[in-house]
DNA sequence: GCGATATACATCGTATCACGAGGTATAACC
DNA sequence: GGTTATACCTCGTGATACGATGTATATCGC
């Protein structure tokens, strides 16, 4: 897919893989994986990012002596994606813009 | 609309508003307006863009004493617009995934 | 005639962003 | 005991949209 237009999804992608049941990143990553793949520090980059504009809250936990920093999407969170919703609806409308003119 | 959605059809959008019938920048900005909005100077970044990547092709003319610069897609220019739909198949299933979740 | 608006182009600097490359450390498996 | 899986993190780079700014002519209203 193209650079650009997966960048308008990742957000929100990530954002809806954790919206049900909180998850921490390598888990996020492999349950994306049939749907967008996304590298490991393509995805820290963005729970950071989200963990800064608070969509998301974080809990560390220790699992089998390792670090595992559980994510939970905020209500702040769970209204991105409600905009985006709105968003595909504007989406559509260019869509149907392109397809019109081929 | 979120900008990073927006740049994924930017460059596709302005091939189709140039693909039926050659146009020059300013005319292009008000063909797209009701559909998607953007400045001279994110257009010109983008003509120039596609220019560069052989999709369009430039024919300098005069215009009432100003200058004007046609735009016409190139055979490699529709086949952008073509992997657009590929693309679009597979963003449909990005979706469709986090409509699921939700 | 003159100011405002429309037409038409261009460039520069900035902020944002995805991603590859590279790093650390433990557990599990053969 | 080596390889793979799990799990985190950071730095640098290249690409990009866009606001601000600049130049120049034509047209329209008064």
């Amino acid at each position: 897919m193209d650079a650009q237009l997966r960048r308008g999804l990742l957000d929100v992608c990530v954002l809806a893989a954790i919206k049900n049941e909180d998850s921490y990143g390598y888990k996020i990553i492999k349950d994306l994986k049939p749907v967008l793949e996304l590298s490991e520090s393509t995805l820290y980059t963005i729970l950071k990012r989200l963990e800064e504009a608070k969509m998301l809250e974080v809990r560390s936990t220790e699992f089998d002596g390792r670090l595992r920093k559980y994510y939970h999407v905020t209500p702040s969170g769970v209204k991105r994606i409600g905009d985006f919703k709105e968003e595909w609806k504007e989406l559509m409308g260019v869509y149907s813009f392109i397809m019109e003119e081929n």
